[in-house]
DNA sequence: GTCTATACAGTGATAGAC
DNA sequence: GTCTATCACTGTATAGAC
């Protein structure tokens, strides 16, 4: 972004000079990461940056805006690679529910850099319902949810629209409950399950999902 | 609890002599509802349960035992619910997987009292995994949930420990996503649906659940 | 034991000079 | 764009009255 990037010589990656503004950004992703929302202030995250605290407020005015870019950065290219997913399964042919559900949910699991960064700041906002959390998922994954939801209606066509949308809803729960890794199996197992093994938590979690989007409709 | 309380005319319910403790408590819940964790200061709360600063200080000590205690108390008669559900199922022999499904559920949606108030904090401790939330929902739940996945394991006798385990996972998921009512739902259906209503959330979980406790186990 | 008054270090945010 | 200086406010701690 910098036009003084231009200067180093081709081929070193990792260019160690960066924008005061991408500096931030790696600061606070990672601190935030270490130590929540609330673990670590403005300051600090300035300071890791060489960076004095009225700087980070003229970037990004409120923390929360911080905190929005950070998880934009990372959200995108888990919605290209769920959209990108779903063509090639689409373009293949016949397509099975699995691998529909696999398509959409592993790319969360996997976020190749700084999973662990991303998943609790996505099941934290999953539990906030403040205009300003909504904004940022509905900004982030809203327009590739909705192409999984079409293509989930025309394989399960008997489904009413509005217990589809329930169903998916519910699958968001369990991905993003699962992601947070909050303990809470690890406390009723005594540690024999571990949610944070990406293949076997989608190993379980696939068919579990499959058979509740398969269930038959409840009488009315 | 205050000895003050007897002298009041029977019959008076609601009385307007509360304990400054109580008063805390009730103060504190409202408002961090209303507002969240972060959003309410120790001070307004103190201010409007009409004590000192220095008063909330003296009972609940850091602002964190003050939610233990908000939690504690709403999450005592959810457990007790649950337990009590499970026991006359158990009683009344035949026991359905669907029936035990919905007596683990339906005392956390219904929530007699200030329902809204305990699903949000609820999920935000879900997805915390802070020592100190960890605490307070083993401390609450663990033995009552212990309880249920024994008597799913004997409803399901072919599933491994382990994937009993999972699938109860993911059980929590869906609810604990479904209480939060983030407004995820409502962003991708247009505001078709709303977890909101609890007779319809049950009604469309109960059925997804049971067949994803029932899905085949996935081939090793 | 219960409460008040007061003080303290650290927070997010802002104003205005360079 | 970035700095210094400063703001109002936070959670917490303590000393002392009843």
């Amino acid at each position: 972004m910098s036009e003084l990037d231009g200067a180093l010589e081709p081929g070193s990656e990792a260019a160690p000079a960066r924008s005061v503004r991408e500096r931030l950004i790696m600061a606070g992703e990672q601190l935030f990461a270490e130590h929540g929302w609330n673990g670590v202030s403005i300051r600090t995250i300035a300071a890791a940056a060489g960076v004095s605290l009225a700087a980070l407020n003229y970037h990004f005015g409120v923390k929360e805006h911080m905190l929005a870019e950070i998880f934009a950065a990372r959200a995108r290219p888990i919605a290209e690679a769920r959209v990108r997913r779903l063509d090639e399964l689409e373009a293949s042919g016949g397509v099975m529910l699995e691998q529909v559900l696999d398509a959409f949910l592993r790319p969360a699991f996997s976020a190749d850099v700084g999973g662990r960064i991303f998943a609790r700041l996505r099941a934290r906002l999953g539990t906030e319902h403040e205009a300003f959390s909504r904004r940022i998922l509905s900004d982030a994954f809203d327009e590739s949810s909705k192409r999984y939801v079409t293509a989930l209606a025309r394989l399960l066509p008997e489904l009413p629209e509005a217990e589809l949308a329930w169903r998916f809803h519910f699958m968001l729960g369990t991905m993003v409950y699962t992601m947070a890794d909050s303990g809470r199996i690890q406390a009723l197992t005594n540690g024999a399950c571990d949610p944070g093994e990406v293949e076997t938590a989608l190993s379980r979690l696939v068919p579990f999902l499959a058979a509740g989007f398969r269930a038959a409709l409840p009488p009315t």
